[in-house]
RNA sequence: CGGGGUGUAGCGCAGCCCGGUUAGCGCGCUUCGUUCGGGACGAAGAGGUCGGGAGUUCGAAUCUCCCCACCCCGACCA
């Protein structure tokens, strides 16, 4: 490709609205530019490095027998609505105004559809079908270029079995492929148990990269390797335990004290001596939570725990469930308290306070608080779970060494779907006996985009992007300076069809008025892997210039060498080695 | 959806508080010349509904109100 020929708009300046660093090289390098928020053109240069990490995701998909389909992004919005997603969605589902249409957000429903027409024997199974393409989600507020964005490319795949382990060798077979596909672009990801959420199902896992940018909290243990989404992560939990003296049940007024700071210094006691409220209700009933000191609720952890959706109290319910306002509730009589309203209300405590006693907490009546609270006398049927969110540095719960959290990009999610949607959109087969069963199904995702977004995130330098030959939108960018003079303009043309005929993808920068530091500063920020650099004072001695966009190494090759020694460059050095 | 911020030429910005010739600057772009291995120099040019609408005023980029877009933090994130 010729430089003059191509439209690669470079920008020298960082365009204001770019934050994360793969945002802004990726518009500085003329690959991308924004339409609207969360909406993004892919320039050509940036569409090339999308085919490639496309075209590796399918040729890991196909080597596990995954079928390439292409569905509609435009669905019939009452299929959406045999499983109950157009509710479930809400928002985040964009409708068509003049037609009962939506853009599909992801394509659970269509596959279900498509399979409960056709896989109606078990002699059908197993099946893999994928696709590669446009999803649609209304977000509400897009970010970070194209890592979060409303219009994005979706790898999407969905397993159809017949049995759980059918369904376990399918997955199986999906990490494999997800491993592959990750290690061939060139990432370093890891892999982390993770809250398979709305998506419903019973097992999942994400494939996840470490970045400021990211939007998911993860806890990580280097010793040992156990990582997990702070939605369903645990550490090891030592309970504060019980003090010797026990102290007797006492009220103290404690006027306009509304959290566990405030409590801590107007009694001069140590958070570790507070056990703080929460009120929130699940399936229309109070549940009263209480964490050891300013400890926060991980509210997935206690949906799982429960089981459903669970939503905090509003203002006027915590006066209706407890007899206080918030900053004034606590165990102490919460039961019997709620039992005469709204059924009888449970008591979930973490772990961490398991049987403590000599504890502060609200009084159920407003500027009141307890001290020498026992939970074992003063409070009964409390349950007890693991309700926190890890913090860094806590002990991980399969070795001795200490959790790292940090924020990391979901790349890739894969989940046990199980019999949700076959259930619910009627997708059975009959078995060996002719019973009828429903289809037991996975479900798997990667986000094309992000491969790319994280890629550049973790290959950068202050110069631009660093491309490995598997992502780089062409293998060798080869640059004549002053191509005005002829010696230097006819080597070029040799070299690039040379190149060109053995199956190198050449930029070639033919551009007769640019710089020669015009040239060199593109070439790092597009980042191809390779740079050839002619030049009339080294042509003199049939010498042209290879730089190596890694290491910036760089060294003289005669003409006649050029090929066999780029051969042997993209062997040794230009693949990122594997995690 | 809550909080904060920005919107002036393709890009980056100044001007706005305190209204007043023809709205500036750097980069980029066009033409000519010189240069030609790390974003060169000189000269001459082109390019603007000052985000949109309404209002106040003799006069609005500037003041007021409404709307829109975009960014950041939070909430949300199947």
């Amino acid at each position: 490709m010729r430089f003059s020929k191509s439209f690669i708009p470079t920008l020298k300046e960082t365009p204001s609205e770019a934050v994360v660093k793969s945002h802004i090289l990726l518009l500085r390098a003329g690959m991308i530019r924004m339409l609207s928020a969360g909406i993004y053109s892919f320039l050509p240069t940036g569409y090339r490095v999308i085919r490639k990490i496309s075209e590796i995701i399918r040729e890991e998909m196909d080597a596990i027998g995954g079928q390439e389909f292409h569905l509609p992004a435009l669905n019939p919005k009452e299929i959406w609505e045999e499983t109950g997603r157009v509710e479930a969605f809400g928002d985040i589902l964009f409708h068509i105004k003049n037609r009962e249409y939506v853009l599909a957000p992801t394509h659970e429903e269509i596959m279900t559809f498509h399979a409960r027409n056709v896989l109606k024997s078990y002699k059908d199974f197993p099946q893999i079908w994928y696709q590669i393409q446009t999803k649609f989600r209304n977000e509400p507020r897009p970010r970070s270029g194209v890592i979060r964005g409303r219009q994005f490319l979706m790898k999407d795949a969905y397993s159809f079995d017949i049995s759980w382990e059918g369904l376990d060798k399918s997955y199986e077979l999906h990490d494999q492929a997800y491993r592959k596909i990750f290690d061939r672009c060139g990432l370093k990801y890891f892999v982390v148990g993770a809250s398979s959420g709305a998506m419903g199902g019973t097992g999942s896992e994400e494939f996840m990269v470490k970045s400021d940018a990211g939007e998911d909290t993860v806890a990580y243990c280097e010793n040992c390797g156990y990582a997990a989404n702070v939605e369903v992560a645990e550490s090891k939990t030592h309970p504060r335990g019980r003090e010797d003296k026990n102290e007797e049940l006492r009220e103290i007024h404690t006027p306009n004290i509304r959290s566990i700071d405030e409590l801590c210094d107007f009694l001069n006691i140590k958070e570790s001596q507070c056990a703080k409220s929460r009120i929130y209700v699940h399936l229309g009933k109070p549940v009263l939570i209480l964490m050891l000191g300013n400890e926060e609720v991980n509210e997935s952890k206690l949906e799982k725990y429960l089981g459903g959706n669970v939503r905090p109290a509003h203002p006027e319910e915590l006066v209706e469930f407890t007899g206080a306002e918030a900053g004034s509730i606590g165990p102490v009589g919460f039961s019997e308290r709620s039992s005469l309203k709204a059924g009888k209300g449970r008591i979930i405590a973490d772990l961490k306070l398991k049987d403590a006693n000599n504890l502060y907490s609200g009084a159920n009546k407003t500027d009141y608080h307890f001290g020498g609270i026992d939970l074992t006398r003063d409070a009964k049927n409390i349950e007890y779970t693991d309700l926190r969110i890890v913090e860094s540095g806590e002990e991980c719960s399969k070795c001795d060494s200490k959790l790292q959290v940090f924020n990391a990009i979901e790349l890739g999610h894969i989940f046990k779907l199980g019999t949700k949607y076959s259930e619910s959109m009627g997708a059975t087969f009959l078995d060996e006996k002719g019973e009828e069963h429903p289809i037991i199904m996975g479900s798997y995702g990667i986000g094309v985009e992000r491969i790319m977004a994280c890629f550049i995130e973790q290959h950068n330098d202050e110069n631009g992007i660093v491309w490995d030959a598997a992502l780089a939108p062409f293998h060798v960018h080869l640059m004549g300076l002053n191509l005005k003079k002829e010696e230097v303009a006819k080597a070029c043309e040799e070299i690039y069809k040379n190149l060109t005929d053995k199956n190198y993808e050449v930029l070639y920068d033919d551009r007769i008025d640019a710089q020669a530091g015009v040239k060199f500063n593109d070439a790092d920020l597009l980042g191809m892997p390779l740079q050839i650099i002619v030049g009339d004072k080294k042509l003199k001695s049939n010498q042209v210039e290879v730089k190596i966009r890694k290491t910036g190494e760089r060294f003289d090759v005669s003409l006649e060498d050029l090929s066999k020694k780029l051969k042997d460059l993209f062997i040794d050095h230009l693949i990122t080695p594997q995690n």
